[in-house]
DNA sequence: ATAAATCTGTTGTAAATACAACGAAATAAA
DNA sequence: TTTATTTCGTTGTATTTACAACAGATTTAT
């Protein structure tokens, strides 16, 4: 294992949580190890896992199958990232995707159940990490969160009125950079970049916002609040 | 506080916990109980909380106010709930929506670094709380991303059959009933009832599907798998 | 049983979007 | 600098939707 300790060091599940301490931390965690190759099957749609992955080297792809088998991928995971642990830690449900090796992959598995249980000689390492999961499903939530409300509204302007005001306020000015260009941002919202382009020009032409490649501003003026 | 075990014993949070073991966590939690009265501000957009609460009494609800003033409606919260959890475990984050109580409240706050510190006398009901917390934040986590992936989808026809697919998939039968009225449906796909109606009956007329009140069913085969 | 209220499907219209095709602008590579 | 590539904005068209108004069906209340 030791030749993963870079790898470790930078996964979030093991944020501060020093070197030296990682090693004990991994023995009472009895991961397993497990090698696929490309197009292996991780995961299959339909499980109920109690286990999370960490992808140590290599790439994985979160699957979806509907009904009518049409595949589509909704996720690319690679080097120091998690998998699975949201449905890991949710009981009793099945994977809706199946979770498939995008090349020769090298993967931790980590048993949820290990880690809320307290082991006798390191319960200090155990309440940080179970303190970072408790952080990385938190976190997970705000931003989908957040994402649902700008795909749930029904045109392409109210959406970007409402993520660009939600960018306003953590900027916490009526100027900021957005972290995508044109088409990440249409991904993002689920329109199409063209017309998300043309909805652009509009609001820039009516007025209310201006922008130039990544620099945005809104312009109209913020309601008094009573 | 004991006039609302029961209400507490009904709590996501704790689950699998009797109630005489109930008393002795809640001094170990040391929860700050606190009253409001209608439209009184519980949490303001922009604070940053280390305490999630539990609704006694009341109801209270989420506002989300965007950059222009615009405040809107995003859920209402009632006897027995949890609120605010999920940005209290999401450390440095800041509160995008405001709680507001509806009603006069009766509410509990619980740090959340209490919950995760395990203290002398009672590790055994940490540990079940932590669990607890976990599959809360687990669960909201698996709901909000199967919303997602139907919400981000791009005409009504493809949500619907999004959303269909994946309830026969949990049911396992091609037939099943769906927990929604139309309108209720359609606000969970974000879309105009009365448009849904009429994909719905193409969708029957193309002989895609049948229903007929809440039992949905699929009728084209399914692709048979390689 | 009757009335009232709610839910559901239908239709027409105006509005918004997806999609495709294209050219200009910006960026990266040679 | 020149070329190649990517990104971005514009336009036209066909598709899809939201919205409003309405009628039949179903459920609930009286």
């Amino acid at each position: 294992m030791k030749k993963y300790i870079e790898t470790l060091k930078t996964v979030s599940l093991f944020k501060d949580i020093k070197e030296p301490d990682l090693q004990p931390l991994l023995a009472c965690l009895s991961p397993k190890f497990a090698q696929y190759g490309k197009n292996d099957i991780v995961f299959m749609s339909g499980d109920s896992i109690n286990s999370f992955g960490i992808v140590l080297s290599g790439q994985i792809q979160i699957v979806m199958e509907d009904f009518y088998g049409n595949r589509s991928i909704l996720a690319l995971t690679g080097k120091g990232n998690l998998f699975g642990e949201s449905f890991a830690f949710a009981q009793n449900e099945f994977l809706p995707v199946s979770v498939i090796a995008a090349a020769d992959s090298e993967l931790l598995f980590i048993d949820c159940r290990r880690l809320v249980s307290p082991c006798s000689n390191s319960c200090v390492y155990h309440r940080q990490l179970i303190e970072n999961m408790l952080n990385i499903l938190a976190l997970k939530n705000v931003s989908l969160t957040q994402k649902i409300e700008l795909v749930s509204k029904k045109t392409i302007r109210e959406k970007l009125l409402a993520y660009l005001s939600a960018e306003a306020q953590k900027a916490g000015k009526s100027s900021f950079y957005i972290p995508f260009d044109r088409q990440g941002l249409a991904d993002y919202l689920s329109v199409d970049r063209s017309a998300m382009s043309a909805v652009l020009s509009t609001l820039r032409s009516e007025g209310i916002i201006n922008y130039r490649k990544n620099k945005f501003e809104l312009l109209k003026q913020r309601k008094n609040l009573p």
